[in-house]
Order: C-alpha cells, then sequence, then structure tokens
DNA sequence: TTGCAATTATTAGCCTCCTAACCTTTCAAT
DNA sequence: ATTGAAAGGTTAGGAGGCTAATAATTGCAA
C-alpha cells in the first residue's frame, strides 16, 4: 500500500475552501505535506520495478547491500536488523530466504555460541553487481529533472524536515551507511 | 517496512568512492534520492502515531475521507478503491470492517445489481470530525520547519520529479479529490 | 433473442511485515 | 558458585496488502 493512498492530489484552492470548515488546517502546509508523501510513493514505484526486474524483494536487497559494503566482510542479524529498520524476526526471515537462494551464509561465532554471522557468498556478491548498475541508472533517470542547484536545494530543505521530526539525538551511535 | 529500510543515510564522502567503483553511480543523484525516501519515512512514521492514537488504519481513514467529501453523498467500492490505489479486494476488506464498526453501510444500486454505494454513517461523520483537528495539527507540526517561501519552492522541485515519474498523461480522467 | 464480452463485487490463498513469547547463552552482582 | 537480568536468534500467530479465480449482472452484436 502507498503511503499516501489518494490517486488525485488536491488542488489547492480545495484546500483552501477546506480550510474554511476546519481552523486547524494549513493550507501550504497540506500541499508540501500531500507532494512530499506523493512523490516518495512516485519514486518508491519505480524502484520496486527495478526489484521486480531482478526478481529480489527490498527487504533481500537491503540486506545483500549491507552485507556488499567494501569494509564489511560479515554482520550479525541483530545489526542486519538495526540498521535496516526492520525487526529481528523480519531479518531471520530474509535471511532464511537469502540462504535458500544460495547469496548469503550463516556462520557460527567462535567465542558467543549465541550469535551468527552472517555472509554474502561469491555469487550473492556476483548477483549484487550485476543489479547495481541498473539500479544506479534508475536512481539518475528519477532524479534527472533537477539539476545540481535544485537537488542541493531539495536535500537542503529535506534535511530541515528531518531534523524537525528526529525523535531523539541519541540515535547516532552507529557508522552511517553506505550504498 | 519504510520504503527506504537504512537507519543511517551514507555520508555524501561514502558515495564520491563508491562512485569511483561503480560509473553509473551519480552522487547528488543518489543524495536526493536517499533523502526523499527517507523523509518521506519520517514523516509517514509521524502520521502512524496519529492513526495509532485513533485506532484506526491508514487505509480505513483514507475511506472515510474520501466518503467526507462535502460533494460526495456516496461512493462506489470500485471508485475508492480507484481513488485510493488499491485494488477492489482489498477495499472491500476495508469497507467489512468500517461497516462492522458502524462507520459506513453498503446499500443497493436502484438500477443496477451489480454496484453497492457506500455511505459514511451519522457516527462516521462524527468519528472523522473528532479525528482532523489533531490531523492537521499533525501536519502543521511536521511542515513547520519551512517557512512559505521555502514550502513553495519543496512543491516546485517534488513537482518537477513527479511529472518526469508519471508514466502516461491519461490518468487526469478523475476529479481532483479534497481533504 | 441469444450468446459472449465486460464490469462489479467478492472470496481464497499467498507473501511479508509485525508483536509476543520462547529458548539458549552470556554477564554481572551477590 | 549461583542467580537473575540482558541479549541473540528463532518460532508462532495475526494483520494487511496482493493476485487469481468466481459469481452475478449488464450490454452489445450477430
Amino acid at each position: 500500500m502507498p503511503l499516501l493512498m489518494l490517486k488525485d492530489l488536491p488542488q489547492y484552492e480545495c484546500l483552501i475552501k477546506a480550510a474554511e470548515r476546519h481552523p486547524a488546517l494549513d493550507p501550504t502546509a497540506c500541499e508540501g505535506f500531500l507532494h512530499l508523501l506523493r512523490t516518495g510513493d512516485m519514486v518508491f514505484e519505480d524502484i520496486l520495478h527495478f526489484l521486480n526486474r531482478h526478481n529480489i524483494s527490498q527487504g533481500r536487497f537491503t540486506v545483500m547491500m549491507l552485507l556488499h559494503r567494501p569494509w564489511v566482510e560479515s554482520s550479525t542479524p541483530a545489526s542486519l536488523a538495526e540498521e535496516s529498520g526492520v525487526t529481528r524476526a523480519t531479518m531471520t526471515g530474509l535471511i532464511d530466504t537469502l540462504e535458500k537462494d544460495g547469496m548469503v551464509v550463516r556462520e557460527a561465532d567462535a567465542n558467543d555460541r549465541r550469535t551468527v554471522h552472517v555472509r554474502l557468498t561469491k555469487q550473492g556478491h556476483a548477483s549484487l553487481e550485476t543489479m547495481l548498475p541498473d539500479y544506479f541508472q534508475c536512481v539518475s533517470r528519477i532524479m534527472s529533472p533537477l539539476n545540481e542547484r535544485e537537488r542541493k536545494e531539495l536535500v537542503r530543505l529535506l534535511q530541515k524536515l528531518q531534523e524537525g521530526l528526529t525523535p531523539s539525538p541519541l540515535n547516532s551511535s552507529t557508522q552511517p551507511a553506505e550504498v
């Protein structure tokens, strides 16, 4: 289900009229809000086509990207869940499928018998490298309507919004991810 | 699952370095792309809190909003599915739950015995009116980091992206929605 | 008028996420 | 040493999407 379920966005004039009935409605806020969700949906739908082309789910692709980082040789389910933003239970299922497909292997930890290490297989690395050019072309095409200056301005505005939304600044513990 | 599964966004320097290994990677495109999905996720997470406060799902809230439009007295499941961007099968389930909760009623069509009309009950209208002030305050708070000029600029940039993504301009058949 | 295609709504079954509970292992405090 | 809390991974069950198939109805065309 898309984040924003409305197929057609309300016109600005409609928002103005609706604001007469609803004092709390801020038209420009609503307009920006709706366009934000809508654009995210359309971008993600484009990415879904990429994922379908390569017969992989969003979750499995993200796990493979995380394990493909040059300085990461292996990782644990808990760490992958944390970096991905899914629960550990969900990560177990993602790893199950990836392992069944021969993309990753589970390995026991020598010191702590609770922890498991997940590593991309040779086939996993090769499979991801096959997808990446298509992925980056996809991203470039999506952003192509904006020039360099507009992209920078967009990022600046989005960062301002993100700062206002960050619940607690304590989450900057882990190292930033890489593509 | 969030649209973007990475908890921490890659730093711009990481993108530069990754571009050395991947010729197709455009750093500024990736940066904008990642921030766009990330911001959409954070905004939507905020809305999820609103929905949980009022014990309603995103889908059911959208259906009630569509039926609450002043010029809409009733609508059909097919039309609601179309406007919401979900399948008719999904819409059947949403209406089932709303009907069970007394928010909407199904009514037979006088002329076409295939079609069903869905209408908000008095209780449905009242229930939605109770949520709306909280909803609009939520939206206003989310957009509060940007001033009027920045909001307009954001909408302009997002619209440019949307135009590049629109698959076919034939979809402008239905009337734009209202909040 | 009779038959066939299109449309409406629904049902059934699948997938993937989630929460809650569970078992094992580790670690720390007594 | 022992016990209890914390952490890692997994399992079980539920919610909500989706596609595909089904049943009833309509409308058009031969």
